[in-house]
DNA sequence: CAGGAATTGTGAACGCTGTCAACATAGGGG
DNA sequence: CCCCTATGTTGACAGCGTTCACAATTCCTG
């Protein structure tokens, strides 16, 4: 019954059981073993494709990257860009997306942007999330939505008061249901009156 | 030469070890035996004085959180709050400290502010950085030096702001020296302008 | 001041982990 | 057809957290 002696796709398996074992049980509780006992396999099997367990966790991890990015890649999708309005939501959506993905996968979230994946050495601006916040603020920029003078940093900001609060949130500093008010305290803080 | 066979304060020197040994590795490499041989002291003796690893690291992990208060408590203590100037000194200051205390304690911080610890459930308002954060910008209130209409929520996107550009620069994700700029523009977004 | 109880240490053992080296199997290209 | 490479297995190793039975020490009580 052991379909064949040679899997065919372990590293892709690995890396899909891995997702939903930290998922389920959060990075610190998953085992090499118990991920490659769930497909049936040697626990060895897994350094023909990963250096280390943490290379393995590291590929889940980045997963998790591409889901937050997924998440928020929807919420451009839903908003053309093409009004001022449409900038707002679009700004706003993006937030909420972020702090949306730290809640309802804590687990992914820490070990995205814990200690494991970190020395992965994430360029800078190049990761989906990070800059999708950046261009929706050039966005606002280009709509005058801005307040003036505020936009010399704001991209660290921005960056850093969304990826803290999704921390706080994740950490359990913070309860869920603030996240909304987070994103329009930040809103009211970053553009201009709405109310014009 | 084994001084008595009751050390007298086992406890309180595994915590310290454990401190030394976090700051040197990182929480993840530290294990319970390498903190008890480090002491000359069985591993089963830690059992006498926590209830588990993770009880141990919550210890080293708390200890973390008050060198960063006491950190900050330096500042407060270098700025009387009795000029204007010296409120704006103070909130810069303290966010500064936080900052600092991320780069060059990243280990401590990682651990301080990480899963392990998080599960101790901290008071939310309860923490001593957060109340000094909260209270320099009550500060900044009472003097006028907010700008109008922005105090509501003021208090998440600060702490937010500020904790999530740590976490950024523990990661990696931002170089060290963009702490200071970082400052100067959540400074300038928040205050009136400072050419008054 | 004696002696039992509570505290704090030891030693050996358990099952689990990540990792490695030697070997087995499968599939593709000469 | 056969060998080569990719992939998986088996068995072993050291190290880990944790537990249990027991020993040493200190403290409290009578």
């Amino acid at each position: 019954m052991s379909r064949t002696y040679h899997h065919g796709a372990l590293a892709e398996a690995m890396v899909e059981q891995g997702l939903s074992s930290v998922r389920a049980q959060g990075a610190d509780q998953v085992s090499l073993r118990s991920i490659a006992q769930a497909l049936d396999v040697s626990p060895s099997a897994a350094y023909n494709h990963f250096a280390d367990k943490d290379d393995l966790l590291r590929a889940v991890g980045a997963c998790g990257l591409a889901a937050l990015d997924e998440r928020m890649a929807r919420v451009l999708a839903a908003h053309p860009a093409d009004t001022a309005d449409a900038a707002r939501a679009r700004f706003s959506g993006l937030g909420r997306a972020y702090l949306a993905f730290a809640i309802d996968e804590t687990h992914l979230f820490q070990l995205t942007f814990g200690p494991i994946c970190a020395v992965k050495e994430t360029p800078p601006e190049e990761t989906g999330p990070f800059c999708k916040l950046m261009s929706a603020l050039d966005d606002l920029d280009r709509w005058g939505l801005l307040k003036p003078g505020t936009r010399d940093g704001l991209d660290l900001i921005v960056w850093a008061g969304t990826h803290g609060m999704a921390t706080l949130l994740v950490e359990g500093a913070v309860p869920p249901d603030a996240a909304d008010g987070f994103i329009d305290s930040m809103s009211r803080l970053v553009m201009v009156d709405s109310t014009s």
